[in-house]
RNA sequence: GCCCGGGUGGUGGAAUGGGCAGACACAAGGGACUUAAAAUCCCUUGAGGCGAAAGCCUCGUGCGGGUUCGACUCCCGCCCCGGGCACCA
């Protein structure tokens, strides 16, 4: 967790318990389980804080992560203290910097002026990921400005291909996967070249090369390099204009803003490559640079985006695909306008040799026959972006990089790493985009490593992403101070089993892991390539339906309900709330329910005979069958059902609703098993009954009870007989009684009789061990 | 706009390779114990109707259709809530 100055709050613990609950069930199951706990207090979020309470990160963040570890001590999780990881300590961050050297080494880590997320409250650039609704996700009401600036980037765009398809072979949550899958967001189609007449080549991507003869214009991106050249002098005020008016507009306006199409004519023409025909170039704000080539190919028929473009403009509308069901068509208020089909089910017209061809068809014919013509090829695009990780901020791990002016860009060596972070009195962030590390002198001039000649540091520091896409790589190998991580440990303990985390993560913490696991794998310095085996997303507490914020002032701390309830209520109750991988709001009022419970349990466990003890059938059968129920429910996280077993089988101890062959016999053969599978919900509970019933080891010291599939199956059951589908009756059979018996014993019960009478009975349907069902 | 997830009693939620809807809890009502209250224990509790009673019938899983002997579950068309993406060519 980030140790935040608040503390934990209840969707903090929802997350960890549940994590929890897996690992000491695993635990008793009889695996060796490593429960780590580390803390992530770099970043922005530590900075602004300490900027607000006027105070040094480095002075506040101990106390916060000593409120951290009282908290989650409380909450009795089964971590292992002694791994414990702090990304802002120099023993840590000397391997974050190395990763940096390792990825710069392999030409993975690039410096490149870009256009980046500018937000002016943080005064630092964000990844894309960071950017909410072109807002900055930490200031909703700050829009994020476009700046242009020298930025590390991570080339995470190299393994989108890999991260797509590796997706296919980890058991993840399919919702984390989808949302993966949606950010990778691969388009499969071409790349085409269009020229001009004096044999300028301008390249465009389309997912659509099927419809390139309807393509009656292009447009490129303002900002796309051809425009200068390309654009004619008469053009050239107008194209000026609206470049100005482009480059002044935020992300947010030019983004998410009006759908209306702007745009100027260039004064250019190329050929269409299919038609042979001169089309106009334009240029229009809704292509964009950072996507493809930063050009398309319009093609206003077929095209939602070109459709409305051409009819603001008045430039030529050309059906090239026949729909297959007029239903899928879009008409135009204005009756010269040709409507608008954006969908795959036609056939290809107005497209020479290709008519008659179904869509899908025509990508292939035309790809292939422009291809020939050295007009283009297959091309597969994907949305993800590299990933930035600079940031013009002080609390981060400095990037280790040394600029010389003779010898260039020079990494710091291995052997003098850690770069210490320096202490600054003053680290506030300034309009200026240069980070506050270069206000320090001292720190920022540095002989060069290679030449030894003045040189300069770099001053930005590394996104706190990069920090939390490794911690689980450490863990086990806290105590080596001379590699990030120990090969033997690592094949010991990794790759994670078993991760379960919130899907606000799905496409930062989760893919940059998965990245930066992939880039060591290559590189030789680890034997797999995915991170975590199995992940799985939680669901989120909310509170009256609303994400618990301070600004709603709906947050929940859990300190109080422990202190009245105790840690055990307090877990089970979470757990019990509603199905854990949906989350759920978070009420009071049924905690009362789970105490009740434990409290019945105690009495169980207190009145307990040790000797004889007669144990009927009917109740042992409902052990086995709590036995089995409660752990696939606990493998499969469905804590809540888990309970609602467990709190089945204890009213049949207590005789509640039993009938005569339930006679309840509270022997200790019955209670044990019941502790034990208690004992991930409610560990401290659980212990304090394994003494009572004389045990002087740990309950986490025995092992899981063992099912008895036998022990578990019902001789006798009750079918259902349905009339017409109606339930009428019901009649008591031996198991696995075959169909003609079952309908001979359904017919002749008295209730279901009724609805015979006089009626030919026309069908019969028998479902073994579950109900007949009688057609008249 | 596109892609996911969801909509079940007064409440949280069970039950989906189609097969007894409402498990388990909470809340509420009634009763026992108590001088009293709390705690605890027992009973009732989806809606409507018939019956003196045991009991029986009808309706009921967001809305409208459909498939089926049988639909919370599958199909088609909508509505609402939550999440993700968002001019991605």
């Amino acid at each position: 967790p980030y140790p935040s100055a608040e503390g934990l709050h209840v969707g903090n613990v929802f997350a960890f318990v549940g994590s929890d609950v897996h690992g000491r069930f695993r635990r008793l199951q009889g695996w060796n389980v490593f429960e780590p706990i580390g803390f992530d207090a770099f970043g922005i979020h530590s900075e602004n804080y300490a900027l607000k309470v006027n105070m040094h990160p480095a002075e506040l963040i101990p106390r916060n992560i000593e409120r951290f570890r009282e908290q989650l001590r409380r909450v009795g999780l089964m971590f292992d203290w002694n791994h414990e990881v702090q990304t802002t300590d120099p023993r840590y961050y000397k391997w974050t910097q190395w990763i940096f050297l390792k990825l710069f080494e392999a030409g993975l880590a690039v410096k490149k002026k870009a256009p980046v997320n500018w937000c002016p409250e943080c005064k630092t650039v964000l990844a894309n990921e960071q950017v909410i609704n072109g807002m900055c996700e930490r200031h909703p009401d700050s829009a994020v400005e476009q700046r242009f600036l020298e930025q590390w980037f991570f080339r995470i765009t190299e393994f989108a291909e890999r991260l797509l398809t590796n997706l296919e072979t980890i058991d993840w949550s399919d919702s984390t996967r989808l949302m993966q899958t949606n950010w990778i967001g691969r388009s499969i189609g071409a790349d085409l070249i269009f020229r001009t007449d004096d044999g300028t080549e301008i390249r465009v991507f389309t997912t659509r090369p099927d419809t390139i003869f309807g393509a009656t214009y292009m447009v490129l991106s303002p900002e796309h390099p051809l425009v200068e050249p390309l654009t004619t002098d008469e053009q050239r005020e107008a194209v000026e204009t609206y470049r100005a008016k482009a480059a002044a507009m935020d992300i947010v306006s030019r983004r998410i803003g009006e759908k209306e199409k702007t745009g100027a004519f260039t004064g250019a023409y190329c050929r269409n490559p299919a038609t042979g025909e001169a089309i106009p170039i334009w240029i229009a704000d809704y292509v964009l640079m950072e996507y493809g080539t930063g050009a398309i190919m319009a093609v206003p028929g077929h095209d939602e985006r070109d459709w409305q473009f051409a009819t603001t403009f008045g430039l030529d509308i050309r059906p090239v695909v026949e729909p297959d069901a007029a239903a899928d068509v879009t008409a135009s208020e204005d009756p010269d306008v040709p409507p608008l089909f954006t969908g795959w089910n036609g056939t290809m017209i107005n497209s020479g040799q290709f008519d008659g061809l179904s869509c899908r068809d025509a990508v292939t014919a035309i790809t292939a026959w422009l291809q020939e013509r050295d007009a283009g090829e297959p091309k597969t695009q994907y949305r993800l972006h590299d990933w930035c990780i600079s940031r013009q901020r002080y609390w981060g791990p400095p990037i280790p990089i040394i600029y010389c002016d003779d010898c260039g860009t020079v990494p710091v060596p291995e052997a003098e790493l850690p770069v210490i972070l320096p202490p600054l009195d003053d680290f506030r962030p300034d309009e200026s985009g240069v980070s506050p590390l270069a206000r320090n002198e001292e720190w920022h001039r540095v002989p060069c490593p290679t030449c030894g000649r003045d040189a300069r540091r770099e001053t930005d520091v590394s996104d706190t992403f990069l920090d939390s896409a490794w911690y689980f790589l450490r863990y086990p190998s806290t105590e080596f101070d001379d590699r990030a991580f120990d090969a033997d440990r690592t094949r010991g303990w990794l790759p994670v089993r078993s991760y379960i985390g919130g899907n606000e993560h799905a496409v930062l913490h989760l893919m940059y892991s998965r990245f930066i696991t992939m880039v060591l794998h290559d590189l030789g310095h680890l034997e797999f390539e995915e991170p975590f085996t199995q992940f799985r997303a939680h669901g989120m507490i909310v509170k009256d339906g609303a994400k618990m914020s301070k600004s709603r002032g709906n947050v929940v701390i859990p300190d109080e309900y422990i202190a009245k309830w105790g840690a055990d209520t307090f877990r089970m109750y979470l757990m019990f709330l509603g199905p854990y991988q949906e989350g759920g709001d978070f009420r009071d009022e049924g905690i009362s329910g789970i105490r009740r419970f434990l409290d019945k349990v105690w009495g169980l466990v207190n009145a307990a005979t040790f000797e004889g003890g007669e144990i009927t059938a009917p109740t042992m059968r409902k052990l086995h069958q709590t036995i089995r129920g409660v752990a696939d429910d606990l493998e499969e996280l469905r804590y809540n059902t888990a309970i609602s077993k467990l709190m089945e089988y204890v009213n049949v101890l207590r005789g509640k609703g039993a009938d005569d062959a339930m006679v309840p016999d509270v022997c200790r053969e019955l209670l044990e098993p019941l502790i034990v599978m208690l004992a991930p919900l409610a560990p401290h509970f659980a212990e304090e009954c394994w003494e009572r019933l004389h045990h002087e080891t740990s309950v986490f010291e025995a092992s899981w009870p063992a099912f008895d599939s036998s022990l578990a199956e019902e001789d006798q059951i009750e079918l259902v007989v349905q009339v017409n589908g109606k339930v009428r009756g019901r009649v008591s059979v031996p198991a696995g009684i075959g169909e003609a018996d079952a309908v001979e014993r359904a017919v002749q019960v008295d209730s279901v009789r009724r609805f015979l009478e006089g009626k030919t009975l026309r069908k019969t349907i028998y479902v073994e061990n579950r109900l007949v069902n009688l057609v008249v």
